[in-house]
RNA sequence: GGCGGGGUAGCAGAGUGGUUAUGCAGCGGCCUGCAAAGCCGUGGACGCCGGUUCGAUUCCGACCCCCGCCUCCA
């Protein structure tokens, strides 16, 4: 297997430090709010890498983090006149039910960031005894950058060009403007926790160099996220647990593209900013999964409704395939061409594009063939990349706006119609139903129908 | 300004130094009472300019354009 390490900028050859183990985490949310598309596309992509993992015999441990205190939440608990408890646990619950629509296996670990301040204060103490972190006057404590030698190596950046550049901010407590805060001096009437170094609250990036090393250890096989953690969030991880453990951190580096909303940055101030909770009300939960495993991970991913259509009719393609037939879970024949190249695709770096155009090859072959193998094959190759989760006849019948009996009846009354040849009735039937959104199909086997 | 990614047929989106990506849409046919679904066939592409090569969309160079990061961010 080949996966693209944004550390070195190239694809290798994927080596795990413990054989048949994989030991990956996740950046996860900061839970002020609902999850958006964004966030959605981060879900459905690593979900997918694990997925692929656990199908090539890898034991998977999977953590993904969630920040429960900072700036946002401070504040918004705030203005909700509520505790940050109350507020980050409703959010939570609502990501889980978002991500669980998605596809989305919960992760093995889901570490929260209050429930590592021990372990953050352990690290910060270490960086200020080796001289990579400094209390300044206000109280705080950073992170000092120059005296990491690495610095950059993970986004490319110098740290002379990056004090060239114009946007970064000259804050006096610092001792250069790109040292980075690991440890918030408490402010009146904020949370804070006790700690040697007076109250106050850890900084965003220590969290995760906490909580990594505490479940997976000081090095672990992959680190992924967001392809705008890269730099400052990730570089910044790097320089806290290496210079704590003195050893490397994370083997490889995944980051996935971002989602675009008509060739747009999403965001509040454009006005195009989607919660996954109203997307998933407006389209089919795996219509949107199917969406964002068509593009590759680390491509931009462009959601417009017409894009949507097509991932529907795709989709609907795959499940037509497969609706004569009985599948279930077994195991696959990876001798099998078509799985050949699905695998060879899957590895080289989750090629998914690459590896579903082998799904629909194969089902040019089936709705030739007939051959239930075939189908047997299509699903269980579908489902090691999470797609194919419902059967056939509720993607195709659920939600439809008239109950399946009433259909039925009209379907015998079409049928009886046609019988006597009477197409005028028969086609008026028919349309009736369209204008319920209501599709017949007249095969072999009688008719069916399905949702428009 | 610095660093990084990209420009492929109507749309989406892979890939390759010479041979069909794939899906949707289009066109012709089969099937059907007619449709739908499915099947068969088919047109249409690699930003611009040079170079290397027997041959480049694919390699090299210049140029144009787009996007991301450099500030909280999946």
């Amino acid at each position: 297997m080949k996966i693209y390490n944004s550390l070195t900028k190239q694809k290798e050859p994927f080596i795990p430090l413990i054989a048949n183990q994989v030991k990956m985490y996740v950046c996860g949310q900061t839970v002020y709010d609902f999850c958006h598309l964004g966030h959605a596309r981060k879900a459905v992509v690593f979900d997918m890498i694990r997925r692929w993992f656990i199908a090539s015999n890898y034991q998977v441990t999977f953590v993904e983090n969630i920040t429960d205190i900072d700036d946002k939440i401070i504040k918004r608990a705030l203005e909700n006149n509520e505790t940050i408890q109350e507020l980050t646990s409703r959010y939570i619950e609502f990501m889980h039910q978002d991500f669980a629509r998605l596809g989305v296996m919960r992760p093995d670990f889901e570490p929260k960031a209050t429930e590592f301040i021990q372990e953050m204060l352990a690290i910060i103490q270490n960086l200020l005894n080796n001289g990579f972190a400094y209390q300044a006057k206000n109280g705080d404590i950073y992170y000092r950058v120059r005296k990491f030698a690495n610095y950059g190596k993970l986004s490319g950046k110098s740290l002379d060009d990056l004090n060239a550049g114009e946007r970064v901010e000259i804050d006096e407590a610092k001792e250069d403007p790109l040292d980075f805060v690991l440890w918030k001096a408490a402010k009146a009437n904020e949370v804070y926790w006790d700690s040697p170094f007076g109250k106050g609250r850890p900084g965003w990036h220590i969290e995760c160099s906490a909580m990594s090393q505490h479940i997976l250890g000081k090095n672990f096989d992959i680190h992924g996220g967001g392809q705008d953690l890269q730099f400052p969030h990730h570089e910044n991880e790097i320089a806290q647990s290496e210079a704590h453990n003195g050893c490397n951190f994370a083997n490889y580096w995944l980051h996935n593209g971002f989602l675009n909303i008509n060739d747009e940055k999403m965001s509040k101030s454009l006005g195009n900013f989607f919660t996954l909770r109203d997307v998933l009300d407006q389209y089919d939960a795996e219509v949107i999964r199917f969406f964002m495993l068509k593009t590759h991970y680390r491509s931009p991913l462009n959601f417009t409704h017409d894009c949507i259509l097509d991932c529907k009719n795709n989709l609907a393609r795959i499940y037509q395939a497969l609706r004569e037939f009985n599948v279930s879970l077994s195991t696959i024949d990876w001798q099998n061409s078509y799985a050949l190249r699905f695998k060879a695709a899957m590895d080289d770096d989750f090629n998914t594009p690459l590896a579903i155009s082998v799904l629909f090859e194969l089902i040019g072959e089936l709705n030739r063939s007939k051959d239930s193998e075939l189908a047997q094959l299509l699903f269980n190759l579908a489902l090691t990349i999470g797609l194919i989760s419902n059967d056939p006849q509720s993607f195709f019948q659920a939600g439809a706006e008239l109950s399946g009996e009433v259909i039925e009846e009209l379907i015998k009354q079409r049928n009886q119609a046609r019988n006597e040849r009477n197409f005028a009735l028969s086609d008026q039937i028919r349309d009736q139903l369209l204008e319920h959104k209501i599709v017949l199909e007249d095969g072999k086997n009688g008719t069916i129908w399905r949702k428009q």
